[in-house]
DNA sequence: ATGGGTTCCGTACCATGGTACGGAGTCAAG
DNA sequence: CTTGACTCCGTACCATGGTACGGAACCCAT
C-alpha cells in the first residue's frame, strides 16, 4: 500500500498544499495520525489511495455547483444508509444544474449574436449592450 | 419619459437597493445628479430606461459569468468602438462557457446514476463517492 | 406642518473558498 | 551530522459580490 505525504495528496487531487490542509480544517479530509516518535512533535502524516478518491471526489461534487458544506454532508451520507436524503440531494441538485446549464446555453447563443455583429459592422461601436436583449 | 426612484431600478433588475448602490460604487452604473434644490443636500436621484438596461445588461453578462469587472470593460467597449477587443472577450467566453457546459451534463449524468443507484438498493449504504469515479 | 416611508452616504460587516506567513519540527541525501 | 526541502500548525490575510447599519435629508399624504 503506497502511501505519500500531503503533497503528493495534493497533486493527486490537482489543488494546492493549502487547499487539503483547508479541507481538513472543514472535516472533508481526515487527517491521519502522525507516527509516535517518542519525541517533541511527531513524524509526517501519510495518506493513501482512500483520501486520493476522498479528494478528488470533493472536486468532482464542487464542480457539480455544491457548496463544501453539502459536499460534507454528502461524504456523512456515503458512510450511513440514509437513501432518501442522498437521493433528495442528488434530484435537487440535477434540477438546479439544468437550470443553470440553460441559462449558460442562452448566454453562449447571445454571446454568440455579439461576436457575430462584431465580425459584421465594421464601423461604429458594437451594440455589446443589446446582444444580451431579451436574454 | 417616465423615470423612477432607485426602487424603481433595483425592482426593474430584479436587485436590491444597495445592489444598485454597489454597482454605482464599482462604477457599473452611473449616479445620475441630484436635483438642485438650493439647499443643503440636494433632492433625490431619477433613474430612465436606459439605466434599466443597463442593469439588465449587468445581470445577463454576469449570469454568463463575466466578472463584475470584465462587465464593466465590456460597458466601457460599448461605448467605444473597438470591435477586435469586444469580440475577443466574447468568443473567450464562449469557450469557457463551453467547457463549463460540459462539465456540469458530466456532473449532471454522475448524480443522475446515483439517484438510480440509491433507488434501486434499498439496503446498505449508497455508494456516493463512487457515483462520480471517472468524471 | 408633521409623520412615516425613502433616499443618500459612508462605513462596517458577511459568506465562500481559499492563499500566505512564520517558526518549529522532521526527514533524506550527501 | 549538517543542510535543505518538506511538514505541521495557528493565525492572518485575500478576492468576490454583496448585505446591513445609522443618521441626516427628503418627499408625499393627511
Amino acid at each position: 500500500m503506497k502511501t505519500t505525504t500531503i503533497a503528493g495528496l495534493a497533486q493527486a487531487g490537482g489543488v494546492g498544499v493549502e487547499t487539503v490542509r483547508y479541507y481538513q480544517r472543514r472535516g472533508l479530509l481526515a487527517q491521519p495520525p502522525r507516527p509516535e516518535g517518542g519525541g517533541s512533535g511527531g513524524g509526517v502524516r501519510r495518506y493513501g489511495e482512500a483520501d486520493v478518491r476522498r479528494l478528488r471526489f470533493i472536486r468532482a461534487a464542487q464542480a457539480a455547483g455544491f457548496t463544501l458544506e453539502q459536499v460534507a454532508e454528502l461524504l456523512a451520507l456515503d458512510a450511513g444508509d440514509d437513501h432518501a436524503r442522498a437521493r433528495g440531494l442528488a434530484l435537487e441538485r440535477i434540477a438546479a444544474l439544468d437550470a443553470r446549464i440553460a441559462e449558460l446555453e442562452a448566454a453562449r447563443d447571445a454571446l454568440q449574436r455579439l461576436a457575430h455583429a462584431c465580425g459584421e459592422t465594421t464601423t461604429g461601436p458594437c451594440p455589446i449592450l443589446s446582444a444580451f436583449e431579451g436574454a
